[in-house]
DNA sequence: ATATTTGGTTTATAAAATAAACTAGTTTAC
DNA sequence: GTAAACTAGTTTATTTTATAAACCAAATAT
């Protein structure tokens, strides 16, 4: 009756991560570090576990001499997502049978 | 931009709960038991917190000679039921402003 | 009578989130 | 040119949470 919610997406900072990286083509470390108001150690780690989870690929470069820190979704990751998405509706559907 | 996803809510167990809670008059620990196929331990505890933050009201009674616990939601629990659902539903929006 | 089941609670363990401390390098101010 | 402050992170430690395992008291079945 209850499906299991995805645990690596129910989590209110990856779930964030994943949802800023679903619109965009990419985004880097500092982009999602602010518009998720994460700190960055807490950033760091999470990303990583999405990474793990190859739901993100990460790609680290240098912007000039800065290091930066780019992630894009995969479509493996979509797929996660848009489940996550469609099981906790069903959460919420009062009547669920 | 990501609003706080009231962590009380934001627990597999909890929000079983809760989404069963939602649509009933009320519903005793065995329903529960069974309907999230939740071990007791668990259930007990998450019970109890759910009663803690007054989301939900919890009445020990007797069935005859065993025992019963009967849970009902309250209206603080809607109200944060209700606000869960539609603060995570913006994390789903992809282009959320 | 003793074994099992019911309806739980309590305690212990594992996993997760978060914060604090640290690294390595860069830019700015003197 | 060097000390101070900032950037972009990572690593490690701490706290919180979720879950499981163990337990309890009473009831029922054998």
């Amino acid at each position: 009756m209850f499906e299991e919610l995805d645990p690596l997406l129910h989590s209110q900072l990856r779930l964030a991560i994943m949802s800023l990286l679903i619109g965009v083509e990419e985004a880097d470390f500092v982009f999602l570090k602010e518009k998720t108001n994460a700190t960055a150690g807490n950033l760091s780690v999470q990303i990583e576990k999405l990474k793990e989870a190859e739901y993100i690929d990460v790609e680290k470069t240098f912007q000039g001499k800065m290091p930066r820190t780019v992630c894009r979704i995969t479509p493996k990751g979509v797929l996660a997502f848009e489940n996550y998405v469609k099981t906790i509706q069903t959460y919420f559907n009062t009547n669920n049978k």
